[in-house]
DNA sequence: TAATAAAGTTAGGTTTAACTAATTTATACA
DNA sequence: TGTATAAATTAGTTAAACCTAACTTTATTA
C-alpha cells in the first residue's frame, strides 16, 4: 500500500517501464501500454501532476518526478517478486504468472510481501531441504499423490506452523 | 473471477456468512459487517436483486438466491484457502492473514487459486519432504540464514522449476 | 510552404460505489 | 393505543476512472 489508488499505481509503473525502454514517453505510449484511450491518460496526468508524481507540459513528453519514480519502481519490484513466486515457486506459466502479478501487486500487505519475497529467495538459494520440497510439490501437482515413503511419516508434530 | 465486481463479491460473501450465523439478515447487519452505511447497502441490494443474486422486500429481511449463494460461498472458500496459505504456510499472524485473504480473494486467477490450494493441501498432508521444508523456511524467516549443511548442496540443477 | 495525418486536448457523458440529510416505516413499551 | 426510537428508504452529492465526439496542435512531406 503506497497510499495511492490502483489506477495511479498502474500509471506510475507504466511510465517507469516506458522511461527505461525509450528516450521519451508520450500520451499514446501510456495509453497503448495500459489498453486505454488518450483522453483518459490526459485526465490522469493532470491529477498525477497535481500530486507531484509526474511532470507534463501540454503536447510535450511525460516525466516522473522523484516521488513518482519511487512509487513506480516500488510497484514494479512487487510485480517482479510476484511473477517469480507464481512462475518459479508455484510453477504457473509465464503468461498466467504475469497476469496474476499484475493484479496482486496492488493488494498485498507489507508483511505478506516480505514473506513471499523470503520464500522466493529461499527457494532460489536452494538448500537441501526445499529442492526435495519443490520436487515433491511438483509431483503432487501433476499426480495428486504424495511421494513414495510418505505414509509412514511421523514428523508432523515436530513444530507448530505458526511463526509469532 | 466470478464476473462480478469486487463490491458485489463482498456483499454476497457478507450475506452468506451472516445467513449462517443468524436466522435473518437485515440491512444494518450487512452495513456494520462491511463498515459502510445503510443507504449504500439499500442501493446495492437493488442492483443485486436486479441481477437475481438476492431477494429483498422493502423493510424486510435479505436472502440470497441460489445463484447469489453460489457466488458468496465461492468467495468465502477462496477466503479460507488464502487465510490458510498466509497463516499456515507463510506463518503470518491471523490478523494479517485475514486482511490479505480479504483483499486477494477477488483478484487471483483460477490457475493461481488451484496451485495455492494444492500447496496448502500438500503442506497439510505433511509428507517427509516439506516438514523439513517448512522448518527450514521458518528458520530462514527468523534468521535470514540457510540451515546447517546447506552450502555443500549440489542438487540445484536436478529439475527445472517450471511445470508446463 | 501548404495540406494532411497523427497526436493531444477539451467537453460532456456513463458507471460504480460510496456519502449525508431528510423522510418514512416498523417496533416496542408506557 | 399512542408515541418514541430504531431501522430502512429516498433524494441528492461526490469522486474515481473510464468513454466518445469534436476540435486543436504538432509533425510530415509533396
Amino acid at each position: 500500500m503506497t497510499g495511492y489508488t490502483r489506477a495511479i499505481e498502474d500509471y506510475l509503473e507504466a511510465i517507469f517501464l516506458l522511461e527505461r525502454r525509450q528516450r521519451v514517453v508520450r500520451v499514446k505510449d501510456v495509453a497503448s501500454f495500459l489498453g486505454i484511450k488518450n483522453p483518459s491518460v490526459v485526465a490522469a496526468l493532470k491529477s498525477l501532476a497535481e500530486k507531484d508524481l509526474v511532470e507534463h507540459e501540454s503536447y510535450g513528453h511525460i516525466e516522473l518526478t522523484p516521488k513518482g519514480r519511487a512509487v513506480g519502481e516500488e510497484i514494479y519490484a512487487r510485480h517482479m517478486m510476484l511473477f517469480a513466486f507464481f512462475h518459479e515457486v508455484l510453477g504457473l506459466s509465464p503468461e498466467v504468472a504475469e497476469e496474476d502479478a499484475c493484479r496482486l501487486e496492488h493488494h498485498l500487505s507489507a508483511e505478506a510481501r516480505g514473506r513471499i519475497l523470503q520464500l522466493v529467495e529461499f527457494v532460489r538459494a536452494c538448500p537441501a531441504g526445499e529442492v526435495r520440497f519443490l520436487q515433491h510439490f511438483q509431483h503432487y501437482v501433476r499426480t495428486s499423490e504424495r511421494p513414495a515413503g510418505c505414509s509412514e511419516c511421523s514428523k508432523c508434530d515436530t513444530e507448530p506452523l505458526f511463526i509469532p
